[in-house]
DNA sequence: GTCTATACTTGGATAGAC
DNA sequence: GTCTATCCAAGTATAGAC
């Protein structure tokens, strides 16, 4: 039987590595567009220069720009988990949490991930079904969270009072307005401080509960 | 003497009523825009069409499309801080605050303004010195909450463990990452209900700490 | 002074080349 | 199957009409 016509599906099964290496180019290529020039400025043309590919690539490969973008936050979104899930592994204390979240923060910052959501989601209502798409792709970040919070604050008097769940979409809203402000101002040192009080907070009114004896880092 | 040519200044004096309207009309539809079809989608096409005018007139009445939409974040900032200036008038305790910030963030999903305002922020990017523009307009809103934390929260034992412009800082951040989300799920009940959850914590600690004693509203 | 008709540029999408 | 040349729509901006 004879390998099968027209554009190739969105698994990468079967596909050409060639035709592979021209997607993860495109993708990356979104990935930077949408960082410094924002969702309004990724366009296909932008892209594609970027990549130092044809724009019609764009639409061969993904269809639309939009498909090229959601491909983009996709990529972004799987790296983020699989850094994620490693960060929590050895976590317990709300103490251990409160560093493994400044320290996201600030990767984030530095490869600017959360910005490529960020652009997403505002952009998302320029295009008609866009928006559920991106809301999709958002549910692991709450499941994420939740099970950090879970893992961490589970038998603190606190969880009975504010459900993780809840918890979670507040915390990554903070996430979300705190990327969208410090690339707006540019003042990274700011929301470190900020997570420092955070963690001093925590630390306190784990004293106060008990529920977070004091123990060693490490 | 005779009156002067060219396009009527930024500031409104002298201009003809015709022109106030024109421009008027303008901002009101760049406002819609923002809010419906996003930052990429308030095109000096789309918003003229809007407002039932010739697109060129965005051109001539502010010089760019940037311009516009920046004369509509400030038509909306004076509409907002006007509205929030109001709700705190009355505002001494902590409880007091979290009511009214409850009830100020249920009419800013009714009327759409914080959308305006984060789009504006995440399509700063796409265009060279608009960041530094946004940023500028958004000073008072960081000042107002400040000042509404001082006068609520200002004598409770927190106040010298968290300073009352980064909690300022992180407040606004947390308002724009909800209304984010919200607008992508649609979900108005779970942010109200975790205002409610706050609102039990403020209490909770209120009484923990004896700074806010239980005194019934109005 | 105000606005409209027109010029030019960029963007999305595809027909056809390899 | 992969990619490029080309088409048409939408965007910004201005020259010129009223």
């Amino acid at each position: 039987m004879m390998a099968k016509s027209g554009p190739p599906s969105k698994v990468a099964s079967g596909g050409s590595e060639r035709s592979a290496n021209t997607r993860r180019s495109l993708i990356d290529a979104a990935i930077e567009t949408l960082k410094e020039n924002g969702f309004s400025g990724a366009s296909a043309r932008a892209i594609a220069e970027r990549a130092g590919l044809n724009q019609g690539l764009v639409f061969y490969h993904f269809g639309s720009v939009s498909n090229l973008l959601l491909a983009a936050l996709d990529a972004v979104s799987e790296d983020r988990m699989i850094r994620f899930n490693a960060a929590i592994e050895n976590v317990s204390s709300p103490n251990d949490l409160m560093d493994v979240a400044a320290q996201i923060y600030r990767e984030d910052l530095d490869t600017g991930h959360v910005t490529v959501l960020v652009e997403m989601i505002a952009g998302a209502s320029s295009t008609p079904g866009l928006g559920a798409e991106v809301a999709t792709r958002i549910v692991p970040w709450f499941a994420f969270t939740k099970d950090a919070i879970d893992k961490t604050f589970g038998d603190s008097p606190f969880a009975s009072l504010l459900p993780a769940d809840d918890v979670a979409y507040t915390i990554v809203a903070l996430f979300l307005g705190l990327e969208m402000l410090t690339h707006l101002d540019g003042d990274r040192e700011r929301v470190l401080t900020i997570f420092g009080r955070a963690q001093q907070l925590v630390t306190m009114l784990g004293a106060f509960n008990a529920f977070a004896p004091p123990k060693e880092t490490s």
